[in-house]
DNA sequence: AAATTAAGTCAATAGTGCTGACATATTTTT
DNA sequence: AAAAATATGTCAGCACTATTGACTTAATTT
């Protein structure tokens, strides 16, 4: 197995660098939740919803569509087993009454811990191997790669609490 | 809807910031080559076996099933499509004939180029609108990121060229 | 009263992943 | 040379996640 001989430019091969690292770290970044949800039957799909949920209380479905990005049917099985399982609640909107908003049941907020303990323990790892400036570069580097037009509603979403 | 009062502490509000930013920016990388796979028929599992055949010409398949993490039969799959519609040229291997040892085609080193030139774009942007000592900071922050144990495998696999 | 909005539902389909067992060819060990 | 190990491929079947497009219900707004 040699080196590619495709792409030469050392600004090139930088960026290839960054590609693949990205990869390596999304992917075992979600092995642990991944290995909990499977005791529990469910997939990542219901890791994001119960993330989301937990995050954001109160949450209309159409608001959880627009940040997951996934279509309703996708999102209604995944919501459906949820709360039929007693992970999630659902309550009528108090203005609005076609709303249906989100919340985290007992059960819900323990699972939410769960799947959220290995991924805070892996960034505090991760943060506390880098120097203390190291945050604010993270920071800004995570806001550039978001597509341009939902960094504000992303960082809106983010820095709340 | 109302920041979740479950999370209190600063420490981990920043973690669960950075889980959220992760996942944001994940997400938004994958969405252009993934508009590009659908004119192809292709899903996420080609281009992931496109790109690491295209970084690594004559790459085994048992090295390709260990950077990708799943399993034989999955891989199967995608790389026969792959072989059959021409993207991908299987050999035997000159001191092991047993071995079958992966390249992409002209085909195949086109549409490799074509995935991952959005993600080279995103990549360099992030970079520019960054300070130069970024980049050190990011390579750590992913390196640290990623299994202990992978460290060294995916640091030899990735700065090469 | 009509139009719009929020959400749920239907059936059908595709992509990705899994397990476990088995087959083939080739190389290495005994 | 025979036996064991290795690299790869293959079988059938199943589960999860996602898609599209059309339709329904309920509630609110115009």
């Amino acid at each position: 197995m040699r080196p590619s001989n495709e792409y030469t430019e050392p600004e090139t091969l930088e960026l290839l660098e960054f590609v693949e690292l990205f990869f390596f770290a999304y992917r075992d970044f979600v092995s642990d939740p991944d290995r909990i949800l499977e005791e529990f039957g469910f997939g990542r799909a219901h890791h994001r919803v119960i993330h989301f949920v937990g995050r954001n209380p109160n949450i209309r479905v159409a608001n959880l569509l627009n940040i997951l990005k996934i279509t309703k049917q996708s999102l209604g099985r995944v919501l459906k087993q949820l709360v039929d399982e007693g992970y999630i609640e659902q309550k009528a909107g108090t203005k609005d009454r076609r709303e249906r908003r989100l919340l985290l049941t007992s059960s819900g907020r323990e699972l939410a811990r769960k799947l959220a303990k290995p991924q805070l323990d892996r960034i505090a790892k991760t943060l506390a191997a880098a120097q203390p400036e190291a945050k604010a570069y993270y920071r800004r580097i995570f806001y550039a790669m978001i597509d341009q037009e939902n960094r504000s509603y992303v960082e809106d979403l983010v820095q709340k609490g």
